[in-house]
DNA sequence: TTTTTTATTTGGACCGGTCCAAATCGTGAG
DNA sequence: CTCACGATTTGGACCGGTCCAAATAAAAAA
């Protein structure tokens, strides 16, 4: 019934099209300096005219790798992670890789099923931010698996793999510190206590700042809330309702902060000059907030690029010791604080 | 000097482990009703055993056709193409299919090499969402490379392939008669004009809406910016400095309305009191910013849902006519308008 | 028990590249 | 004019699945 359909164009066929063997036009598609310049040409003509389209499929199979990186990813809805996201794609793609990206939701069997499905694909690496709860030995299992691993953002235990990621510790401690020396005594955190290595350093950093500065830290300061901007809202709420108001709150990052700045709005107060806020991570909202966000600036972006980086340098070295490369925040003042 | 490393473990050594022929593994493998249950209780066993990792490359080479879906947008930065893009993610997860995102940042050339990109890896479908400016052929020439294809958000052309999107004009022309209907008469849009359909189906809807209303648009309330918290910023910048200022703001998207937002916060102005706001695509940032934004919701995330919908579909049934999904968005009421 | 019919299995030809040892070409040295 | 040696080119054995026609086994019918 249907046309006897053209057979898909091949390295074969256009060896046979082109007078040479189809060694030599494999040569010449991965752009080999041992072939003759003529001969290339004469190729590169014929692959033209005929529409020939590259097979990964094929070259990954027998090259047993592909040129695909899996980036998984917990939580796309945070601005922070979608910027991280843009600066591993800008390099990996600069280097003829592509990404496969994924997101876990914070969910584990998401994320196991993710990581099986980018070994099925035969990735050439892996760049991963471990949803919560993730088993320390993940990294481990992974690394048996013999795929290339770039952790990010969270630690896993032992650093024993490469990892890029932010000072969370001192990035608070330095946020609160500020907010001490503009004469706040009366300082609050919002964010999530324990339950992740960053969420203690973060809530340590601040603990820390009040203590050196010799700031009593009221039990009720430390507000426990999911870190998302409905978070932020339940946290300055309980805030608000108590009797000794703070003057001040340090936010666990700025999808806190900004629903901080939602609820004060709805109490008619202004951040900035009846309570002063300060968030965490500088994602692009934060500028745009209102008021703008002052906050501690982790550049996502670029912490994408050097995962990026990193994992290149290990699929040309292999064997290297691990790498750690930690960004130290930077105060970026606006109105809030 | 190094282990002769252990053969990887494939089909053939899992049919030699179990006694049976490499087709019949093939069969357990895909649960295939064919084979009797025992013998395939015998396989898995081994595959569990041995560490069996399925080989994709392998597969979609001889299938020749992946379980990869493209995914193309524009802006990742734009919280309404994340939501889309986890709307796509979690309906063709289901399915067994996996996302090989990429975004284009409006470049013509990055997404042409996203396209090529995706046809060498034998993607099964692609969903995309055209750069501005993309030729109104593209559509063609996709079906031509016979992937099957899925456009969202940015109609090109002919509708000849199938669609997901919302119905711009009715969204901001009911935007607008709200606005008339809370008293309004001096209403500006901020947004772009022209350049693309979605941009003057928008502005579309706003005029129609006030020209009914017999309200006369004045020739300096269409503010030309372009679309981002920036744009909106610089928008509302122009209106505020007029000498008859606008009573409210019509705003091509959230975006644009955060903008404006921030920047009427600076002034010292109050959204919803002083002047009305509302926008358009009520992303999660449209709930929580200060004030609360009052804005037409367009739900991106089930927009992403239909559209891999639709791709299945497609795959299911190559030759059906297009289908075309059109949302119409829905007035969402805060405190901005 | 023999013959059908139906349920299971199986061998082997692909899919379209990569890789490498071996063959062939071309040119300057002897 | 030959020979050696670097520059090019090439044939064929994989890579690890899919698919299908054909073979076998098991159950049902005669």
């Amino acid at each position: 019934m249907n046309e006897p359909l053209p057979r898909n164009v091949t390295i074969r066929s256009i060896a046979k099209a082109a007078g040479v063997s189809k060694s030599t036009v494999s040569l010449v598609l991965k752009r080999s300096p041992l072939v003759k310049p003529a001969t290339a040409e004469k190729v590169w003509a014929v692959v033209r005219q005929l529409g020939y389209v590259y097979n990964r499929n094929a070259a990954s199979l027998s090259r047993g790798r592909s040129n695909i990186v899996g980036v998984i990813v917990n939580d796309l809805t945070n601005p922070f992670f979608v910027e991280l996201l843009i600066g591993v794609e800008r390099i990996l793609n600069e280097s003829g890789f592509i990404t496969l990206m994924a997101h876990t939701a914070e969910d584990l069997t998401t994320q196991n099923n993710v990581l099986v499905s980018m070994r099925e694909h035969n990735a050439a690496g892996i760049i991963l931010c471990p949803a919560y709860d993730s088993s320390v030995d993940l990294t481990n299992q992974i690394a048996d698996w013999g795929l290339p691993l770039v952790v990010v953002v969270r630690q896993l235990g032992e650093l024993n793999y490469d990892f890029v990621g932010s000072d969370s510790y001192a990035g608070m401690y330095e946020a609160t510190q500020y907010l001490i020396s503009k004469g706040h005594r009366a300082i609050a955190y919002v964010g999530r206590s324990g339950r992740s290595h960053v969420s203690e350093q973060r809530r340590n950093g601040y603990l820390s700042a009040m203590n050196e500065s010799g700031l009593e830290v009221d039990e009720e300061w430390l507000v426990d809330v999911p870190i998302s901007a409905k978070g932020g809202q339940e946290g300055i709420q309980v805030l608000l309702r108590q009797n000794r108001r703070p003057s001040a709150v340090v936010c666990y990052n700025d999808r806190v902060a900004i629903g901080v700045l939602h609820e004060l709005g709805k109490w008619g107060l202004r951040a900035g000059q009846d309570i002063a806020v300060i968030g965490f991570d500088d994602i692009a909202e934060a500028e745009h907030a209102n008021p703008p966000l002052t906050t501690m600036a982790v550049n996502a972006r670029l912490q994408g690029e050097l995962a990026s980086k990193l994992l290149l340098q290990r699929l040309g070295n292999p064997d290297a010791t691990p790498d750690i490369a930690v960004i130290e925040p930077k105060l970026v003042v606006r109105a809030t604080a």
